[in-house]
DNA sequence: TGTACATCAGTGAACGCGCGTTCACTGATGTAC
DNA sequence: TGTACATCAGTGAACGCGCGTTCACTGATGTAC
């Protein structure tokens, strides 16, 4: 379908609002982001942002929609883009990825995870789907893994504790996911330790004590990799 | 040293102001944190506020610290009623006291660790000796832990990269710890493992996952307990 | 190709709100004699 | 033990500021003939 000029225009628009939210948010903190502020940084009065988003709360939305996107679609372009049959290249891309993409977008990065806006309440029907796309490319590639037969779940992770075995599988039975529950087991555990990784490393915690983040990074995945016996 | 009556009141009313402050930054987010609402909510004119604190900002340091120093306070205590020679009971104790805090202080979990504050610039001065005493209570176990002889780092962290362990060296020269690089890297390892479950699941990112997010803490804690070699 | 008009991007004034902070003040209270 | 006074907690008005959102409007521009 083909936009008319004015179409055209208008999303180009919607786009650099978005834009001068997120320099705004990297500047002063997600909590800052006001419409008056991206006004007066475009040159334009506050008013004209309402043709382009019906108020503050669904520019807020749209921003979170984003970064949701833009992160899973740095994991899974990273990890398309290794030979099928190389299945730890493919989770260790993906992770790589991460990492990458939070370094570029780090007030993304807190706008999705971090704190959450006062007296923002985002529509979750929007805003979960796309929370979940980063975790299928690490779920999904795991269990390619399984079903090609090219590798398991370590044995305990047979082990896990029955109340924890006995919600994932009813996750899973509600979503359909093709795994067992070991595997999407080990999907929650590799999202806190990522997670973990990054939030301090960010927020500068980390970075002033490891001195290299990256390779500080790249060790503790390759002893993930190893340790979830990935070859 | 006595304090008079009159101290005395100032300093139970300076406790009051800081609970309000918690229990409002726990209904709204800690960036919307303001001495208006507080005065609002005490029964008392704003600026009856500045006889307790110099301006916001204070307010906030004072919060800081106080949940820096819980958290350390909480994580010690747990550790010191471990009987000396259990060097992975007094851990886990603190490992598990790390957890129980967070939940019973979500509010200042985040004031310390998430987002900071659009706005407040806190001194560094103040605030870092207080933040490292919580790691200090894991470093110092393990160290005692190797210095008799019970434990000693497993091989592969003698072979962490070389760029970390030199900077890890450098850290420790500066702040004369007793320890080896390889233990500091243990507990920065340590620390983003638990940052990123307690960040997870107080967010509830993981808990509609897993269901029980203790077990699934219990589970990953005795897993990195084994990995790290204590027994 | 040229023109008339409907569309809609952007303006400027205004609304009611909450914020941190200052200031001169009042009046209760703990303390010193 | 009783009293006089200095101290200081708290008030109320005011400051200048920024916020999100509404409304009636103007004038440029893309589109349909």
């Amino acid at each position: 379908m083909k936009l008319s000029k004015r179409e055209q225009l208008h999303d180009d628009i919607r786009e650099r609002i978005k834009d001068t939210a997120r320099t705004q948010m990297a500047a002063e903190g997600t909590a800052a982001l006001s419409l008056r502020a991206i006004a007066r940084e475009m040159d334009v009065t506050a008013p004209a942002l309402y043709r382009y988003f019906p108020g503050r709360d669904d520019l807020i939305t749209a921003l979170i929609v984003d970064a949701f996107n833009g992160l899973a679609d740095a994991m899974a372009a990273a990890e398309a883009a290794q030979p099928r049959d190389d299945f730890r290249g493919r989770l260790l891309a993906a992770l790589m990825a991460y990492r990458a993409w939070i370094l570029q977008n780090p007030t993304d990065y807190q706008l999705i995870y971090g704190n959450p806006i006062p007296g923002y309440e985002g529509p979750r029907e929007t805003t979960v789907p796309a929370s979940q796309r980063s975790f299928e490319v690490i779920g999904l590639s795991l269990g390619e893994a399984l079903a090609a037969g090219q590798w398991q779940p370590p044995a305990i992770y047979s082990a896990i504790p029955a109340q924890v075995e006995a919600h994932l599988l009813m996750i899973l039975e509600l979503v359909g996911y093709p795994i067992p529950p070991s595997v999407l087991y080990l999907v929650m555990m590799i999202w806190t330790r990522i997670h973990g990784l990054m939030t301090l490393e960010i927020f500068d915690h980390t970075p002033p004590v490891v001195g290299s983040s990256e390779h500080f990074y790249q060790f503790e995945i390759t002893k993930l990799l190893d340790e979830i016996g990935l070859k």
